[in-house]
DNA sequence: CTTGGTGCAAACCTTTTGCACTTTT
DNA sequence: AAAAGTGCAAAAGGTTTGCACCAAG
């Protein structure tokens, strides 16, 4: 949905590089637990990143991988999303929304409109933060999510699955 | 934010009735548990609505409490949304997004811009749901969250508090 | 050599489940 | 009387923590 190469701000340094930079020493789990998550296009649970990280180092223990999946997220390399599921990481940093299908449970990353721009100014605009101005709120996040079928689901008429509990 | 008399549609019923109108039995503590947490409007989690159908049922299990507000979510009579702190329960049935402040953690209802309308019409329009269509999407609901600071905290200068974890 | 990171196992918390008993219809 | 709901206790996730050992700077 995103193009790959706009996807992780900062992606374009090596996970070595891009653990320098926010003054994180280079161990080998981190190096690729932060490897394995970049890889990803599906928002991996911990679980998931753990059982990847395991076929290249076998000796890492799960709460590893927790703990630097939740300080790769605190130095602004990965972000950190709640889901009913649990715990899910996303390597794309940027600004982004995104979409979930009922049917299949797959998860798009969705362009901001306002994507072009950048910085604050980029959320000066959008129904949102206007409706939230009104209330004398200052909005400095926001995060979005679509529910409904993708493309795929749509044409074979797949059913909404006992999946989708409410938002 | 929200006006009380239009918060919850359906409010206008007692817990009585709304049970009766979804075929649910009407047992005490069904009825305590959705007159708490329509007394409410914080978002509570099941552990606050349990110490609070305590206070007049002490009797009460905190497996009827869970089992109970997700059937009352799954029939339509609340809300359920997954926070980082665990499962909260919301009184307001009806489309509206939520404003979260980092400084305080309070979170505000917001009306929606086109909650005039009614029905799937309402979603027909938006930003996001322009931007998902030019992907093949169809978008059966969404869910908007803003993060920033409410006039209270504005005003006192209050600074961001480590509540903030990344959405 | 000092500081920070790791593995392991145990602890934690929230949510769910099995079962015998009680209440609603 | 049948069906649905309840309390209790135990189980089940998923995530965090204490501690002794190890590695990076």
């Amino acid at each position: 949905m995103i193009p790959r190469s706009a996807r992780s701000s900062g992606a374009a340094l090596s996970a070595e590089g891009a653990l320098r930079t926010r003054g994180l020493r280079s161990t080998m789990p981190r190096r690729v637990i932060l490897d394995v998550v970049r890889a990803t296009d599906t928002h991996p649970t911990a679980a998931i990143v753990f059982e990847r990280v395991r076929r290249r180092l076998p000796r890492v223990s799960l709460a590893t991988v927790y703990r630097n999946l939740r300080r790769l997220a605190a130095e602004g390399l990965l972000r950190e999303r709640v889901e009913a599921t649990g715990l899910r990481f996303d390597p794309n940093v940027g600004p982004h929304d995104h979409f979930i299908c009922v049917a299949c449970g797959r998860i798009l990353d969705l362009p901001r409109r306002e994507g072009a721009r950048r910085g604050r100014a980029a959320l000066s605009r959008g129904e949102h933060v206007r409706t939230a101005a009104r209330y004398g709120l200052e909005v400095i996040d926001r995060r979005v999510e679509l529910y409904g079928r993708c493309r795929n689901c749509r044409r074979r008429g797949g059913p909404v699955s006992g999946l989708w509990r409410a938002t």
